[in-house]
DNA sequence: ATTTGCATTAACCAAATGGTTAGATCATAT
DNA sequence: ATATGATCTAACCATTTGGTTAATGCAAAT
């Protein structure tokens, strides 16, 4: 199965450009690595930066919306977080340079974000609100509490060069160490349950 | 009173550097910020990759050993916590795109870690193992619940594009978000003091 | 077989970029 | 006053980079 000229420059793309950061991918590195002639991508993509908001949306969009699947309404509170930490953190093990990538371009590039869905925030902050009323959890601003999960999920992969220094762990340690992460937001997490 | 030219010139790479990144920044815009000729960074620097490595260094010194020295030893683990999370927030809420920018730079440029102490994790990590032998603290792994600290105060400030938006915050209602943020934190780490 | 239109390539181009250099300027010591 | 060494400037340079173009290949339609 051969695939064609356009998802290969796609995937070269996402590979550099993921790396690399958009400042400092090459045109000629993207080609390299889809093995084409480098005007094969101003043929099909115009320019780096319409390849680039392509490929950042792109992502931005597999990253988002694949959590708000797995969670059933009857789910307790806690189960409900629990899908959406493992969710996220499964994500993020696949995809360890994903985060800082996203962070770092929509600092840069805000006006992608326009166009992103916001379903997904909003369904959880309802889930948090419902368990508030329902006595299930303890009195806390949802939006702060997504944050949070949010937060001790994806930082120790944006940080992991500073965080495996400070901790004193070579790779295969801190790989592990990540690998403990989920039992360990959820033990937070679960303080917060009544 | 006025700057030398090296000083000048630091104060504009800092300012460039950390607005635009190693590759996004240009040596032609440090001196236009600097107002100075082009050829006195090089005079001073001798290139632009010595001149990045000594901003990045100096702004990571910068950001990590200010908190060790708040904390005194007979503070209560919750009034440590406090301080380290107040610290932190300070920090970031004057140099918002600060660790973005040293989050980034260290995954292309990790090398620069080794000579950073490790003492201020070390220290922070030796508190909470004293709180948790003394009951003062529940039973949680201490890294794991340094990084979700860290994780919570940071993400906010690395996430600002995406979660403001996802929260359908303008900047002046993500501003006051992140005022609120320190109160938050606590009420879950509240949690875990016995 | 010839036309037609998309796909591909190699060569090329202009602009930008990090870096250099020869000479000017200026303060200080003699 | 003059020599000296550091500081500074304008012009310049080689290389890199995103992007273009003219020519070619090639498969399907006529």
């Amino acid at each position: 199965m051969e695939t064609s000229t356009e998802e290969k420059i796609i995937q070269a793309a996402e590979k550099v450009f993921v790396r690399d950061g958009y400042d400092g991918a090459r045109m000629q590195s993207i080609a390299d690595e889809a093995e084409i002639n480098k005007a094969m991508l101003h043929y099909y993509f115009r320019s780096k930066e319409k390849l680039f908001q392509q490929i950042l949306t792109g992502k931005i969009k597999a990253f988002l919306p694949t959590i708000l699947g797995i969670i059933q309404a009857e789910m307790t509170i806690l189960q409900k977080f629990e899908a959406v930490v493992d969710g996220y953190l499964k994500m993020l093990s696949e995809n360890p340079r994903l985060p800082i990538f996203i962070l770092f371009s929509t600092y840069r590039n805000p006006v992608i974000l326009e166009q992103l869905p916001r379903e997904v925030f909003h369904g959880l902050i309802g889930f948090i609100k419902k368990a508030i009323r329902n006595g299930e959890l303890k009195k806390v601003d949802p939006e702060h509490l997504l944050v949070s999960m949010m937060g001790m999920c994806v930082f120790p992969y944006v940080a992991k060069p500073i965080a495996s220094h400070m901790l004193g762990k070579s790779d295969d340690e801190y790989l592990l160490f990540l690998r403990n992460r989920k039992k360990e937001i959820m033990t937070l997490l679960k303080e917060l349950v009544n």
